[in-house]
RNA sequence: GCCCCCGUAGCUCAGGGGAUAGAGCAGCGGUCUUCUAAACCGUUGGCCGGGGGUUCGAAUCCCUCCGGGGGCGCCA
């Protein structure tokens, strides 16, 4: 994803002190001060761990050190005796190895609260995407049951980075590609089929819990009642058909009313089985045909003697030519009974998606479908479009504990816990950001035990009880006929600039956080936003009856920022932002 | 065997080549006469899995080994 500038009403502080330091570059050159030498392609510029080293800090110098040849100390003082005057530069200094610090200007810092005030929920909303479109493709379950614990990390992280990367400034659409044909989707029919007839009291066998084709969980059950009771005995010679359809249109409405009370709504259901009625898939492997990637064998070229043997009596299949676009080895698409495989409907898929015009595609894996997407790319890139703009953000297992045990999770079996079952124990909010703040790279350990009973300290909490110490306050002044308008903001102490400093930071986390498709930034960055909130609040108190009236004007009105920032984070997160708790 | 992810405090995890490696939980010791306890203050705790390399500088990049998870189907 290119990074283009971003422009926001509230700055992009490494941005604009980048900025400098190359203006510096560019003029110390002219004046003769340095050589004429190309500036480095990236420029860091980030606050440093140690507060005393100031606000931000810019390791340039080291790096020039080599092409210029100077020492990076010397090299870092003459880049700052050109840096040009700006408004948010309250102090520069050169430190010892050649670290050029700078602070802000305390005065412009406070000022900026009534800039984070107007922007309010938009508050750095970003313009590295405008003009574009992008879309997430997400959760993606075919609807054979409830959505369980592994399936919603997904969920979360989709429709998180969704909402990042409509802060970032992209038109976003969420998508839902599922499959309703299938096997698992006849077994699914024939599960229904069975509890149906058990629930018209005829008799049936119940298959054993290891038939791995026979679906156990109890909402089948409840389905199979109210189809006896709509349909009375009318479908006991029908075969699984209607029963797959009932089961799929009332699976479909327990699997969008569980993501919607977590948040997700998705803009597409996509039904793999409009390819197939389009035409798009066999357009795709005819396609694939005249480019000359596809073969018809029983055995893919490269067969070792026991593929080989595995083969043997076969009738051909049809196969993607992968390897040579560097793939292990070839794919089958179209099976010996003539059947495609999942592989063609998908590059079928992204084609379509690509067709659509999206400028960026973000697609949201389950790590056991990690090496699936590299398939899909190839056949892209077969068809001669640009697979770049797809990006897959895999996702690591969950794996749910309880009592320091592994709960296994199986859909078929029914004893997983689901998605519904956890935000019953816990809530929304609790799952959301539970989820949510791990790197999608690192495995999660859902502790269900930790999960309901710690929900007291719980970071969520933490976090949203800084929105609701906010709302409090103000509140709290309204009923007693308070004001924050006209507010003198050079009022505010050392804490409150504390704060500041630390939410003008959120700007850059939404960038990096869209570049880098993380969600998970945002709510590391909630929490240590929440963490330089509390003490303050415990420290600089506005209403208290020492407090002079305009020192308390100014007090409230940091407040009113402070919790137009939190309401921004919980919002970024899918979070809601109480003003009780 | 091959491919992907992970290995950082007792536990769960951050850390986009930079300065003395962080947070939460757990542990220990304190704080509610206040708009303020789902909160605050103090404190204990690390050969960043091992070994090489690149670099002025490596938890971060490269190689290798060890350990854990996932994937390697004419299933999806």
């Amino acid at each position: 994803m290119p990074l283009i500038e971003g422009r926001s009403a509230v700055k992009l502080l490494p941005q604009e002190h980048i900025r400098l330091v190359e203006t510096a570059i560019r003029s110390a050159q002219s004046s003769g001060a340095l050589t004429a030498f190309d500036l480095p392609a990236t420029i860091e510029i980030r606050p440093p761990k140690n507060p005393a080293q100031g606000d931000y800090a810019c390791a340039v110098a080291m790096q020039l050190a080599r092409t210029t040849g100077m020492n990076p100390f010397d090299l870092a003082n003459t880049i700052a005796a050109h840096l040009p005057p700006a408004d948010f530069v309250g102090a520069v200094e050169v430190l010892k190895p050649g670290f050029i610090n700078f602070r802000l200007n305390e005065n412009w810092l406070r000022v900026q609260i009534e800039q984070i005030i107007s922007e309010g929920d938009a508050l750095y909303q970003l313009h590295l995407g405008d003009g574009q479109r992008a879309q997430v493709e997400f959760v993606s379950a075919n609807p054979t049951g409830p959505l369980h614990v592994g399936r919603s990390r997904g969920a979360m992280v989709g429709d998180t980075i969704a909402r990042i990367l409509e802060a970032a400034g992209y038109s976003v659409e969420r998508e839902y590609y599922f499959n309703n044909a299938g096997v698992q989707m006849t077994n699914l029919g024939n599960s229904l089929r069975v509890r149906y007839l058990e629930a018209l009291g005829m008799p049936v066998q119940i298959p054993a819990e290891d038939d791995t084709t026979f679906y156990q969980g109890d909402y089948l059950k409840d389905f199979a009642r109210d189809l006896a009771a709509e349909r009375g005995d009318s479908l006991t010679e029908a075969d699984w058909q209607p029963f797959k359809e009932y089961a799929e249109k009332r699976m479909f409405e327990i699997i969008k009313t569980t993501l919607r009370r977590v948040n997700v709504q998705h803009n597409i259901f996509f039904n793999e089985n409009s390819l197939y009625e389009s035409g798009a898939v066999w357009q795709t492997l005819d396609a694939l045909k005249d480019s000359g990637h596809i073969y018809q064998a029983a055995e893919w070229d490269g067969a070792t003697e026991a593929e080989k043997q595995k083969a043997a009596g076969k009738a051909p299949a049809t196969w993607f030519r992968s390897s040579a676009l560097g793939d292990e080895k070839d794919r089958v698409l179209v099976k010996s009974d003539g059947a495609p495989t999942y592989t063609l409907p998908d590059i079928a898929y992204h084609m379509n998606k690509i067709n659509r015009g999206f400028d960026l595609l973000v697609n949201i894996l389950g790590a056991d479908h990690g090496a699936q997407y590299k398939v899909v790319q190839y056949g892209v890139n077969a068809l001669g479009k640009d697979a770049s703009k797809i990006h897959v953000v895999i996702i690591q297992l969950v794996r749910a504990v309880r009592d320091g045990k592994e709960v296994k999770m199986s859909t078929r079996r029914g004893d997983y816990d689901t998605l519904d079952d956890l935000i019953d124990l816990t809530s929304a909010d609790v799952v959301r950001y539970m989820l949510l703040a791990r790197s999608p790279d690192s495995h999660l350990n859902f502790d269900l035990d930790l999960a309901v009973k710690q929900s007291n300290d719980n970071p969520v909490y933490y976090i949203q009880n800084a929105h609701v110490r906010c709302a409090g306050i103000l509140r709290e002044a309204e009923s007693r006929g308070l004001t924050d308008a006209d507010a003198d903001l050079t009022l505010l102490g050392a804490a409150e600039g504390r704060f500041l400093r630390k939410a003008l930071e959120l700007g850059e986390v939404i960038a990096i956080s869209a570049q880098g498709l993380e969600p998970h930034r945002i709510a590391f960055y909630a929490h240590e936003l929440a963490g330089v909130f509390h003490p303050i609040y415990d420290e600089v108190r506005a209403l208290h009856g020492d407090v002079a009236p305009e020192v308390q004007r100014a007090r409230l009105r940091f407040y009113r920022a402070a919790q137009v920032v939190f309401k921004r984070v919980l919002m970024l997160m899918g979070m809601s932002a109480p003003e009780r708790m």
